[in-house]
DNA sequence: ACGCATGTTTGCTCTGGATCAAGAAGAAAC
DNA sequence: GTTTCTTCTTGATCCAGAGCAAACATGCGT
């Protein structure tokens, strides 16, 4: 499961130079590794690079969609408010990932960054001539839409079936492998958010974050560096855990 | 909230006479509706019809995914099995709903008819083939899975904020616009679906929603009419307890 | 019409996680 | 360094919904 990760499925298709995207300006971001070097070419005057601090808003629920985004750089939050007034995450997003992209008029959502960051800004018209100009990138957005359906289904299970402690460590193997996924190495994983943020988007409270966190720590699984620090110590037990496999070493 | 009905905005965008996928061999099915004559007369020969009875199968989780079908008649059901064996109900589908496309190699889920009905299926390469020839098609089919994504979140909502009782309430004005946006006129609705399967698309158990229906039932709001007629009586309280808007008639 | 299978309702108890409350530990500001 | 703010932890209580069990419908096959 990888709920919090839409492009996993983005960079397994790709070869490793263009695996992540740490150089927007050098024209290898995600979305248009399928073009070829005279499209890039014809893209790069087209985005603009933009630097968030932590907590920034990148677009809020209700704005215009005027923009694509790609985040290069920061991990950033998704959320949406419901007419009641209560809020919630919807999913996280890393240097890699698109954001906001919709037929709608408007946001469905609001995206604000956790960390500070950089985010690679595409007028939403010139994104369609783009599509008409080539295919591919079209194909590449549906694919990515595909995936990313695939990914909200699991959250739905694990919404719907999993118990809290489950959720919570479904959580932080998917947060790890996102890291690694971007280059990350060692066990030391960054937590940019909250218990709060975690809890809302695993439909939990932060209290019960909380508990179940430390039950881990208690039980060896996992040690906390600071408040923004995690290092899974033993990320068997938690997948399996997070898997469903409560306790089946006889 | 539409969480079971994705095609919800693929109609949106239509004229009347393309509503819904009542012929698929007079080629008006929501996925060719953009296609001008030519390119529907083109599609015709690509598709075969099938029949199934209730509880068939259409595809199955892990099926090789050569296929991609479009519901023509009555209600199917999408589950996903999980590692340790529990089931859950990941949405239902109605005509005029796509099922089983995926840029993967197997279907991550599988489909079963709730009622009998008429499914019309392609062969994927071919539809490949339709992508690359009439682009507006595989534009059509990013702008629906988009749409979905949205449902998905909806319904991400749904289960990690909402009570059981709004949940439910949701669910079944959620059904009850899916069969009027396909010409269904009056109060009283197919409910073709068992508890347990309502259960298992909310996260309840089966005893929690027929509580919640005799709630509803013993306060007015519906009326049933054997096992599988329901009557919307006072759809408003339905549709304001499943907007989180308990009691706001003072 | 009868019997059987499948699905539904309802009552009861129990528990996982919410909620309320208080303190502890970091991080940032001065 | 100290203060202050935010976030995290932990404890105590409570309740929505799960789980179990026992009738109760509905509809199908014969």
């Amino acid at each position: 499961m990888h709920p919090l990760d839409a492009t996993r499925a983005l960079m397994e298709g790709l070869g490793s130079e263009s695996s992540i995207c740490m150089k927007c300006g050098s024209r290898s971001v995600g979305l248009c590794a399928p073009l070829d070097a005279a499209a890039l070419d014809d893209m790069s005057g087209e985005s603009e690079r933009l630097a968030f601090d932590q907590r920034d808003a990148i677009f809020r629920q209700g704005d215009a969609a005027r923009h694509v985004y790609t985040l290069t750089e920061g991990m950033a939050r998704l959320t949406r408010v419901l007419p009641d007034g209560r809020q919630a995450v919807i999913g996280f997003r890393f240097a890699g990932d698109i954001l906001g992209f919709t037929p709608e008029a408007e946001h469905a959502f609001g995206a604000e960054m956790l960390t500070r960051g950089t985010v690679c800004r595409l007028d939403r018209r010139r994104l369609e001539q783009m599509f008409r100009r080539y295919p591919v990138m079209e194909r590449r957005f549906l694919d990515l839409c595909v995936k990313e359906l695939s990914a909200s289904q699991d959250h739905i299970l694990a919404l719907g079936r999993f118990s809290a402690e489950e959720r919570v460590a479904a959580f932080l193997v998917s947060l790890a492998e996102a890291q690694e996924r971007r280059g990350h190495v060692g066990p030391v994983f960054d937590l940019p958010t909250t218990r709060a943020d975690i809890g809302e988007f695993l439909g939990l409270t932060l209290e019960t974050v909380s508990r179940a966190v430390s039950s881990f720590r208690k039980r060896g699984w996992i040690r906390l560096h600071g408040h923004s620090g995690i290092e899974l110590s033993d990320r068997n037990a938690l997948a399996c855990l997070a898997a469903g496999e409560g306790a089946d070493a006889a």
